[in-house]
DNA sequence: AAATCGGGGTG
DNA sequence: CACCCAGATTT
């Protein structure tokens, strides 16, 4: 065996690692990370600002909800218009309950993981049934309902109600990862750490969350370390060395190709034909244009969809790269006029709750949509 | 424990 | 292009 495996597992029990002396080190610049959040709160249209929070406005747990699952493995620029759009349509849990969920996934379009839509609506439907309206106040009450998992219960207790427990983000991991220079990926310990930030949680629960993600975005950020503006840097043992060594990531394996094709068939009075996709699976419960599987390696035949009544195919090959997946995409100009259901006006798909693969789709195909 | 699920931003 | 992001659910 190699002189450097057999030292792996001492060089690992040096390293520094999750202990109870550095969580109590944390525990002591919570308020000096409070006092930094103060001054640096960044303003967001879900958020009550420390100021007014002192003042007893208290968050809407609606929106605070809202805001939650819709930045779960999302950016808040990617995720700001699509909230005020919600909000604006959706004002309270009651009018997001009573919307079909067909307006709610079309709404969701362009935001990605669509099982967070069918969620989101799944839970407003609870909440205004059988709750008379009222989110439950304590994480683990909050836990029990659809598409709110361990983070997302954490975050609305502490921001709306400072329940004192820990909320253990991407960012705050990354924050936490490098104050306890964690020689393990976080995925290994993530209920420990939950529980050692719990215990460092001062009174102002929310503002703590939020300060921790706060730093996370603007101070200890993913490439890049801000140290000499950080509040917890008496206590970062990361700083001491090389805070980007930190998080230590695990291998992720590289996706495999795949390639299919996909019809966009228009007929003469510009209708298009769309199809809706299983509620489970990728794009669940989305919309489509017909095409074939999305099949590894080797690219199936064209198999296409009509026999004989199309005029003129254009064919562009399209790769997108998110899904390691290239596309032949077909435009087929029929020359009978069809009917059915599925056949909708190119002006009116911009309605559809068309994800932004078949929105590039349709443009990769000449079709005008907004 | 590992795989799956999207899309946009960034260096 | 690779990596990352206010994670949850399924297998």
């Amino acid at each position: 065996m190699p002189l450097a495996l057999q030292l792996m597992p001492i060089l690992c029990a040096l390293m520094p690692s999750l202990d109870q002396p550095q969580t109590k080190k944390l525990s002591a610049l919570s308020h000096a990370l409070l006092t930094w959040y103060d001054g640096n709160a960044r303003s967001l249209p879900w958020r009550i600002s420390p100021s007014d929070r002192r003042h007893g406005i208290i968050p809407d747990p609606y929106r605070v909800w809202l805001s939650e699952v819709m930045l779960q493995q999302t950016t808040v620029p990617a995720v700001r218009d699509f909230f005020q759009r919600f909000t604006d349509r959706w004002p309270s849990v009651h009018d997001l309950a009573a919307a079909e969920e067909g307006q709610v996934m079309a709404e969701w379009a362009g935001l990605g993981y669509y099982a967070r839509a069918r969620n989101l609506h799944a839970c407003a439907k609870k909440v205004a049934g059988e709750l008379d309206g009222v989110f439950p106040k304590s994480a683990a009450e909050l836990q029990t309902l659809p598409g709110i998992g361990p983070y997302t219960a954490a975050a609305i207790s502490a921001i709306c109600h400072d329940e004192r427990v820990g909320v253990l983000d991407g960012n705050v991991e990354r924050v936490l990862a490098r104050f306890h220079a964690l020689s393990h990926p976080v995925r290994d310990l993530k209920p420990e750490l939950r529980e050692a930030l719990t215990q460092t949680v001062p009174e102002r629960a929310g503002d703590y969350a939020q300060a921790l993600m706060d730093l996370g975005a603007t101070i200890c950020a993913p490439r890049a370390a801000f140290c000499d503006r950080c509040p917890l840097l008496p206590g970062c043992r990361a700083a001491k060395a090389d805070p980007l060594d930190f998080p230590v990531r695990p291998e992720k394996k590289p996706r495999p190709s795949r390639f299919g094709h996909v019809f966009v068939m228009r007929d003469m009075d510009g209708r298009v034909k769309t199809g809706t996709r299983p509620r489970r699976g990728l794009l669940g419960g989305m919309h489509e244009f017909p095409g074939s599987d999305w099949t590894e390696g080797a690219e199936p035949g064209p198999q296409f969809p009509v026999e004989g009544h199309w005029k003129q195919a254009g064919k562009v090959h399209h790769v997108f790269t998110h899904f390691a997946l290239t596309l032949t995409v077909w435009r087929l100009d029929l020359e009978r006029r069809e009917t059915g259901p599925d056949w909708v006006d190119e002006e009116r798909l911009g309605d559809l709750a068309l994800p932004s693969l078949f929105r590039k789709v349709a443009v990769a195909a000449g079709l005008e949509i907004r």
